[in-house]
Parts: C-alpha cells; structure tokens; sequence
DNA sequence: TAAAGAATGGACTTTCAAGTCCATTTTCAG
DNA sequence: CTGAAAATGGACTTGAAAGTCCATTCTTTA
C-alpha cells in the first residue's frame, strides 16, 4: 500500500518532500470538495503554491498524482478508525464508534461523504489501477472492523456462530450508503439509520 | 417529478419527441458507463445519432439534460423496483426482492452500481439542483419500500413497533453502500452481505 | 399549396485543462 | 568553494469540450 510516483526513483531532500506532501494534501482537499473529474491541475497549483513544473517534478502526470492522494486518505482514515476499533471488545465500544461517525459526519455539515466512497464512485470504472487500489484500501478499512468484531467473539461478546469478516462487510457497506444518502440529503438522519440498523444487526449475535 | 428542459415550454412533434428521448437514453447510458464529468456532448451527438444543434435545440444545456436523465433513471428504477415491492406481504417477498437486486447487479457483471447513486455522488456537491433532484429520488424509492414495509406491519408479518420508514431508509443505504463497494470490488458479495444484514434486520422485528 | 414553425446540419468561437520545455535558482556533497 | 543534482518559474503547445450561429430541410396547417 505504498508507492513512489515520482519517475525516477526519487532522491528528495527534506524541502522536496516537504512540497511533494504540500500538493497531495491541497490536491486531497480540493477532490474531495469538488470530485477527482472537477478538479484542475490549475487549482492545485494555486492552492499549494506551486508551479506547474513541480507538479510534473513530484508526479509523473495527473493518474499518479490522484494515486498518491488516495493512498493519504487511505492512511487518515485507518488512522481515524484504528484509534476506535483496536480496542473495540463490547457493544458499547461499537456503539461509540458509530457515533463517532456520524459525529465525524456532522462536522463537514453532513457534506462531502466518504472521501474514498466519493473517489470509488469516481474511478472504480474508469481506471482499473485506482479500482484495485481503492478496493484495497476498501478491505484494510473492513479488516480493521473484522479484527475488532473476531476480539469480541474471543471474549465472548458475541456468539461463535458470528462471521466477523461478514459482519465488517456489512457494516462498512451501511457507512458507504449512509454517507452517500446523507451527503445527498444533506442531513446525517440517512446515516443513522444506516449505523443502528449494523449496530442491531451485531447486537443479534450478542451471547 | 417532471419538467420540461425544452426552453420556450416546447412544441414537441412526434419526431422531436422521439429524437429527445434517444437523446436522453443515449446520454443516461454513457453516463451510466462514465461516469456523468466524463461524457461530453459529442459522444451523446454520437451515440445518439444527432447533430449538435439538435441537442441545444432540446435542452438549453448540459445541465438541463443531465436532469432529464435523472428524471429519466428515476423512473426506470422506481418502476423496476415498483414491480416487486407493490405486493410486499411476507419475509419471502422481501427476500425474494433482495435476490433480484442482486441479480440485476450481477447482470451488469457487477459493474457499474446505482445509475442514481454515481449520479449522486458526482453532482451533490456540484449542483444544489441536481442534489435536490436527486434526493427526490431517493425518497421516492425509499418511500416504495416502506410502503411495502408498511403493509407488511398491518398484516401483522412484523410487529406494529417496527418503524417503516426509518427500515426503508437503512435498507435503501444498504443497496447504495453494497452497491457501491460492490463496483469497486467487480463482486456482488459486498451488495450480499449488505441485504443479508437488511434482512436479517428486518426479520428481527418478525411477530 | 404556401407560409410558419419545427427539425436538422455543421462550421466556428472561446475557454480551459493536460502536458512539454527550457531557463534559472537553490542546495548539498566533496 | 564549486560543480552536480534538486527544486522552481512560467511560457508555450495541443487538444477537447461547451456553447453560438446561421443556413437548410422537413412538416403541419390554414
């Protein structure tokens, strides 16, 4: 899950990378307010304060440059749900996860939704290079929910008979719809609704 | 749920009308495929067989003929959909509803997703019409669901403290998440996962 | 059947975005 | 301190896409 776009192997001094991550942060940010296809080279320039030829020093062309930027928000997600899920081992520890969710969620004015939802939508059909990308990050965000679930079935939370690996599939499905549902109702309700019918649906196999 | 895109309140002939829908089929299909910022309005003239002045004669723009595949998908959907929730009446109906879902899906070689959803993510944040528009649509469609839902709590299939409508909103999201991430996945068993959790949730509230 | 209005053809303009190129400045190792 | 490599500036090219314009051809109806 780690790349070096730049061409030729690079060899970045402390202010390359410095610049390097300035751009995939700005690029970050602009895609996920106005969607990969909405947002310019121009716009990233300006918003990073760099030239044209940085951008082209630091990423072999756009594809690459959108690569990098999913593998950033790849990163910050798992880091925000680790913090949540690595000691995840009641319902109640899942019931907070949730809300933290939509308290995330909340914060952007229930705008913007899931940035790697968003760029999935974006590219799955379109470049099967970010398709396999993203359904990685897709699965290492579903494993983190899974080993958290497989926790507590060993501490008997719940049942044997739970698939956790199923589970975490489904749950991480009812954060893709939710979010997409409330971004496009501007409202957080459609995520709720989303989150506690997965939260009843692993209160089911409670022990 | 409908309008006219044609400027001066139209005077569509036979002819024009047909030429206007081939349009609009042509556009929703490549958007389907594309993804709405990557079809341009020469592949519509191409797909569609129509010269540039005929598509600015029909819609004023772009824009205007985007909402009309909205307008157009909407209906397809609702009315697929209509077809098996009409009659919802027992666990095997929706179970049964379930399985078509993902057996469309699979059809598509699990490509593709919710023509509705892609249309979602890439313009809710763009156009505040189109976001509108397209809640709209999905308050329809979930609106069809609990209606189902509903008339399965009056034949007392589920206990009258199910709450339809909060039920058709989180299985809606389920199809748009399992959607989703199942197009991300080139596999329906993400959508499987999803509407088994649906289900199941829904079965939890059986008399 | 002869306007009037609908339908169509397609060239043209304008704008913008990706990507190229070369020159210049900065940094760092020997 | 000096040359090489890294970093940066920004003009330029090319292509594509939205939208404009005007001429021409059908169709309908009075």
């Amino acid at each position: 899950m780690s790349r070096n776009a730049t061409p030729k192997e690079q060899a970045l001094t402390p202010r390359g990378a410095a610049t390097k991550r300035r751009i995939v942060e700005a690029a970050a940010e602009l895609i996920y307010a106005k969607g990969v296809e909405r947002v310019s080279l121009d716009e990233v320039m300006e918003a990073s304060s760099v030239s044209k030829s940085q951008l082209y020093h630091y990423f072999e062309n756009k594809e690459a440059l959108v690569r990098e930027v999913i593998e950033f928000q790849t990163v910050r997600i798992l880091d925000v749900h680790s913090s949540h899920l690595e000691r995840l081992d009641s319902f109640e520890d899942l019931r907070a996860w949730c809300a933290a969710v939509v308290a995330a969620n909340n914060l952007g004015g229930g705008v913007g939704g899931c940035p790697l939802g968003s760029l999935a939508n974006g590219l799955a059909a379109q470049s099967e290079d970010a398709r396999q990308q993203l359904d990685q990050s897709f699965a290492a965000w579903s494993k983190l929910i899974e080993v958290g679930l497989t926790r507590m079935r060993k501490s008997k939370t719940i049942k044997a008979s739970a698939d956790p690996k199923a589970l975490a599939g489904a749950m991480l499905a009812a954060i893709q719809g939710g979010l997409l549902l409330a971004k496009t109702a501007r409202s957080s309700k459609p995520l709720e609704l989303a989150l506690d019918m997965a939260l009843s649906h692993v209160r089911y196999y409670a022990k």
